[in-house]
DNA sequence: GCATGCATGTAAGGAGTTACATGATTCA
DNA sequence: TGAATCATGTAACTCCTTACATGCATGC
């Protein structure tokens, strides 16, 4: 049985540090959620199952009566993410209505074009502006594979932003040529 | 209720020329699939589905014995196209396992970033020379936007490997630093 | 005659989101 | 004391892919 890469993101994130579902969640949603989101309805029951294949150990740490299971790596789990990250990759997949709008604009008035390509260049500037923020919590670390995905981020945001603008001010040549 | 986004696709491929399912399959397999992909699982049932919201009407059109259904968009299916382009989109979806792999990177060797890295270069060296095979088909076409769209692909499709290159050499950098 | 392409569909299953439910702790 | 945060989980649902099944048409 394969595990999914939902799984792998799980013992990636237990890689360093024992955690809880609760912070994996909180770190999955300051790192990776841009390119590999994960919500609470996959990563526990993926940490009871990873649990039952001896992929990770979980162990019961309450604060006062607040339950609490901290889970960290099996040597079997740290062996299983290693085998995975030598592995090709193999999943990319990209959903972007904005593309799709844009594609169809015929369809529609040239506003609408323009307003597609505008919602995306402001989708990307907020994405931006919030890589932006999480800059500082990896700046400086020992392990610098998360600032190069961070900065892959940010320099894609830029890109796609700076796309957008040339796309605008495409529409509006177009829209002048038709008026004159 | 509401129409999911795929069944867009179906509403925007008619737009222009009345089809069949299968042929619906293959313009989205050479254009929106590197955006927003669809399988005869998804377009086969949407017809249907649309066809008894009266968004589209079939028509029986055998080619001899086969058996073919054209379908067309009626004047609801295009108001409601037109409805949903002027809307802002909304999804944005990406899943980028190489990304990753490289950030999981330090719970193996350098040589898995690398391979990570070169894996996400060739996929979309792969991607770029797909785009480009298509560009003779959507170049001087009365309708703009889907050449535009897929500019914008190939021009991501280079930024990335570019970026691609550059996280190579800096890798390479670091090995170097490492062994010295 | 056979391979490829045209054409239509369904069934099963995987992956993921959202909403809901519950309850303790901490801090203002 | 009340809001925000910590913490764990499930159920229902949507979306989508893959595999399978069927059969005609066309061109070599």
């Amino acid at each position: 049985m394969e595990l999914s890469s939902t799984a792998y993101v799980v013992l990636g994130m237990l890689r360093e540090n024992a955690r809880t579902g609760y912070e994996i969640k909180q770190v999955v949603d300051n790192s990776t959620r841009f390119f590999w989101a994960a919500s609470y309805g996959q990563i526990y029951p993926e940490l009871k199952e990873l649990a039952k294949r001896g992929l990770v150990r979980g162990e019961s740490e309450p604060h006062g009566a607040r339950k609490r299971t901290v889970y960290r790596l099996t040597p079997e789990g740290r062996d299983e993410l290693r085998r995975w990250l030598e592995r090709e990759p193999e999943a990319f997949e990209l959903r972007d209505e904005g593309l799709l709008k844009l594609f169809f604009s015929a369809a529609s008035s040239p506003s609408a074009a323009a307003g597609a390509v505008a919602a995306k260049r402001r989708y990307h500037e907020d994405k931006l502006a919030a890589l932006r923020a999480i800059e500082p919590l990896v700046e400086g670390s020992d392990d610098p594979y998360p600032h190069m995905v961070l900065s892959h981020g940010i320099e894609l945001s830029e890109w796609t932003i700076e796309w957008c603008e040339r796309a605008e001010r495409q529409l509006a040549r177009k829209s002048q040529r038709r008026a004159a």
